[in-house]
Order: structure tokens, then sequence, then C-alpha cells
RNA sequence: GGAGGGUUGGCUGAGUGGUUGAAAGCGGCGGUCUUGAAAACCGUUGACGGCGCGAGCCGUCCGGGGGUUCGAAUCCCUCACCCUCCGCCA
């Protein structure tokens, strides 16, 4: 969330960014926050009078017992002042409930090189690297994975419903490969592998921004946990309420694991096949860095991805997210997408976002210069993390880009020593 | 699941109702000494919020929440976590 002091000083600027972002309804969390936090500073210069009359007499009470005095007219005169400074501290605390809860509500303030647009037809396409193959007579991934049983969608809609593929075989295989593929490349660029839980509690879904205002998207189970939507979840909480030694950062995770997303609403050719499913596999790289630090490894971290999908032999593009079409808790957003010629179209398969502080300031994730045991005073970190890579639109490209005339798949090489082959057939 | 013990500042660890924001030690920072360093010695050293140009003043914080009291680190309730023992399971 923003910071209380930053909103007071910059309301305006909040605003903008508010509408910016297409968001109208946080207009108004923005005014409560801001009138709250008025009464709130004025309830509290009466509210710290009161304590200081009461710490005082109450050390002068105990003075006087001490030396054998009586003090039974201070102390009747203090339980008034006891009883309404409970009123006071009463409604100081609600107070601040709904200054907290309506600071939720607030999105990130987009970086000043975010075009302001109102939907994703607004988004810049800012790079394209290799050669689109002409989608004539290319098959789209499900008729090629249908004639191989590389997986199974009917058996996942008995299993489970529409939404969880079930890979089998080759395709199983290919899964496994791709994850020790992409979590060795990243191992390699100084990435620490975590194998997180897939659950995770609500304080956690807050802090890195499911929470309150996505709760749609989330699959909660009993015992009041979500299963992840993405390891960014789990692996930016390994840090919240903790202090950072400055020195150590930046600080390079990477996971690999299943995600899970309701998808509320979506039909059509958009789900077709592994398009759009509400368990897919997805390795993530998450970065703790300092606040002057966080536009470098932005760029740094998308040319990562982009590294592997080069690897991999697949064309694609990179886009710089516009205002409106980038969510709630990212200051910079790019999307990489890569070319379906089966389906002719473009598809995602990483979203790599710079949260500045918003993140941090929920997590409570902050950095001492000079070591932890240094003096200086700790600060935010930003936080960022992007896909490298969610696996299904992954491997419909794949499929279908390597497709061969009879129906089987010819692997890139960078794969053929982890799926333990060079031809799917 | 049952019984007991514990959770205090960056760390170890005192403190069981009244100048305790908290002893002591370690660590950190500054200094003396030294060619330099170590050792020794001296000083200093929590966070957050509010007010003030400033020196400074006020408030809150001893795992979280609630209660008793004029006053709570200290008493009561509750929750979380850790440790020990018993049971159960792998």
């Amino acid at each position: 969330m923003l910071e209380l002091r930053y909103l007071r000083d910059h309301a305006e600027t909040v605003r903008r960014a508010i509408r910016a972002k297409q968001l109208p309804e946080a207009l108004a969390s923005l005014d409560a926050v801001l009138l709250a936090d008025e009464q709130r500073r004025l309830l509290r210069g009466d509210l710290e009078a009161l304590q200081a009359r009461r710490n005082a007499a109450s050390r002068e009470i105990g003075a006087r017992k001490q030396r054998g005095e009586d003090a039974e007219e201070l102390i009747r005169e203090m339980g008034e002042v006891a009883a309404e400074v409970k009123r006071l501290e009463e409604r100081d605390a609600s107070l601040e409930a709904q200054l907290r809860s309506h600071l939720l509500e607030i999105p990130n303030v987009p970086h000043e090189s975010v075009p302001y647009g109102e939907s994703e037809h607004d988004n810049v396409v800012v790079g394209e690297h290799g050669e689109r193959l002409d989608g004539a007579g290319m098959r789209p991934h499900w008729e090629l994975a249908e004639g191989r049983g590389w997986f199974d969608l009917q058996a996942g809609v008995t299993l489970t419903g529409a939404g969880f593929p079930v890979f089998r075989g080759a395709g199983a295989r290919l899964v496994r490969g791709l994850a020790a593929f992409f979590l060795d490349q990243l191992g390699r660029q100084g990435y620490e592998e975590i194998a997180p839980p897939l659950l995770v509690n609500a304080a956690s879904a807050t802090a890195t921004g499911q929470l309150p205002d996505k709760e749609g998207q989330m699959y909660e189970v009993s015992g009041g946990f979500y299963l992840i939507p993405t390891s960014e979840v789990s692996v930016t909480n390994v840090h919240r309420d903790a202090i950072l030694d400055e020195d150590e950062l930046p600080l390079r995770y990477c996971a690999f694991t299943p995600c899970f997303r309701r998808e509320a609403g979506s039909y059509g050719k958009e789900v077709r096949g592994l398009n759009r499913v509400h368990q897919f596999d997805k390795v993530e790289m998450v970065q703790f860095v300092r606040p002057e630090d966080s536009y470098d490894a932005l760029e740094e971290m998308t040319g990562t991805a982009e590294g592997l999908l080069e690897a991999l032999g697949l064309p694609y593009r990179r886009l710089l997210m516009c205002t409106g079409d980038m969510g709630f808790t990212q200051a910079k957003k790019y999307d990489l997408e890569v070319w379906s010629p089966g389906q002719e179209r473009w598809l995602e398969v990483s979203s790599i976002s710079n949260m500045e502080a918003f993140q941090a300031s929920r997590l409570a994730t902050r950095a001492r210069p000079g070591g932890v045991d240094g003096r200086g005073r700790p600060r935010l970190v930003h936080t960022l993390n992007g896909s490298a890579l969610a696996f299904p639109r992954t491997i419909a490209a794949l499929l279908e880009t390597y497709q061969r005339e009879d129906g089987s798949v010819a692997l890139p090489e960078a794969l053929h020593a982890y799926v333990g082959t060079d031809l799917l057939a």
C-alpha cells in the first residue's frame, strides 16, 4: 500500500493515478483515508494530553503512597480521566481500522514512463523478436496433443472440471523437463530456488495484494487458507515482517509451483486447449532490491525471461502495459507474448512487474543500510516478480511452432537433454 | 489429542503492581592509548507516531488481542508460536 505520509503530501498525484488505472471507486477510499487521518490526528492530540496527565498523576500517587501519605482524592479524580482515556482510545482504534481498510483499497501509482491507456488495446509493443511463422497448414496445439495423447482435457473435466488438464507420457515429461530447464537457467543467474507452500494465509495474500480486492480470483480452502494464484505470493512473503541487510540486496529467488486461478467469466476460443486453465505450472522470479535499483532490475528480469524464449526458439514480443491494464499493485509492468502459429495469435506467457514499495509496505519488509546490526534507519525495499515462464501457453507455442507434417514435434535443442528426446512422437 | 515450561531491546539475559524504556553482558558507534591493529579503559547506543525553527517535550510499544487497576513487562482471560514429556500417525 501507499504510505500515509505520501498520501497526505501527494493526494492529487494519487487521484490522477487512480483515474489513470481506471479504478474510480478508489477515489472514495482516498477521501475516506484523508478524512479519517485528519480526525485521528485531532483525536490523538486530546488523547495524548490526557494520557500525559494520567501518567503524571499515577507517578504522584506512587510517590505519596511510598511516603505513607493519603492519595484517595487523586485516585478518585483519575478514575474519571481513565474512563475518558478509554473512550478516546476506542475511538482512535476504530479510526485506525477504518484508515487501514481504506488504505488497502488504494492502488499503486504508475511510474512516469507508463503510457496512459484505458484498456489492453492501449498497451504498447516495445519490441519483437524472431520471425513469426506463417499459420498456413499449422494445427493448433490441442489437435496435435489429441492425436498423440500428450495431454487429456476430457480426463481433467472428469477428475475436477474444465480447465484442469491432465498431462501424460511425453507431455508430462515435457512439463518436468521445462521446469528443470527454466530453474537451471535461473540458477545460473544467481536465483536461489525455493519450494514454497502452495497454501497461504490471508495475511500473506493481503501483503502481496491479492486481498482484499481480488478475492474472487483465488480458490479458498478450509482452514482459512488460499491456494496460491502464483508463487509470487509464497516467495514474496518469505520476508514479511523482516529487516534485511541492505548490503545483501538484491535477493533473487525462483520457484516452480502449480498456480490456481478461478478465472471466472472466460469462455470461447480464449479458453480452447491450454490457452486458459485453472491450474497451471509456472516458474517465477522474485527480487528484493534497493529502491534506486528497481527499474534496472525490471529490465534485467524481463531480459532474463526473454532469454528463455530465445533459448526455446520461440518468436515473441514485449508489451509495455498501459495504466488501465496494469493491475492494482504494479508501478510498471511488461508482458511477454509468444507467437502461436497454430492459432495465429499472441499468447501471454510472462508478466514482469515492479511493485516499488507497494508490497513492501504491506509486508513490512525493510532493509537496513550497513547490515542488520548497523545504525542506519531501515527503509522499505522494492519488490519485483515475473514469470519465467508460464507453462501451458509455452507448451502450446512449442508444440505448434515445432510441429511436423505427421503431427510429431521436433523439440528445440535446449530441451533435448531435459526431456530425454529430440522428438515428441 | 493430553500435561507442564517458555516468548523481554541487534543478541544473551535480569526484572512478579508505582520515576523500568527496561539491570548486566555481548555486539554496534565515538574516543583515549598505539607506528598500525588487538587488548584495556571512557563515553554512547531501541522503534514508531505527534508537537516545536531548535534545544527539546509528549505519547505508544516487553509474542498478538482483550480485561483488572489511579497505575501493568509484572495480575487475569484468550490466541499464536517455541521447548519438554505422554499418546497417536508416518
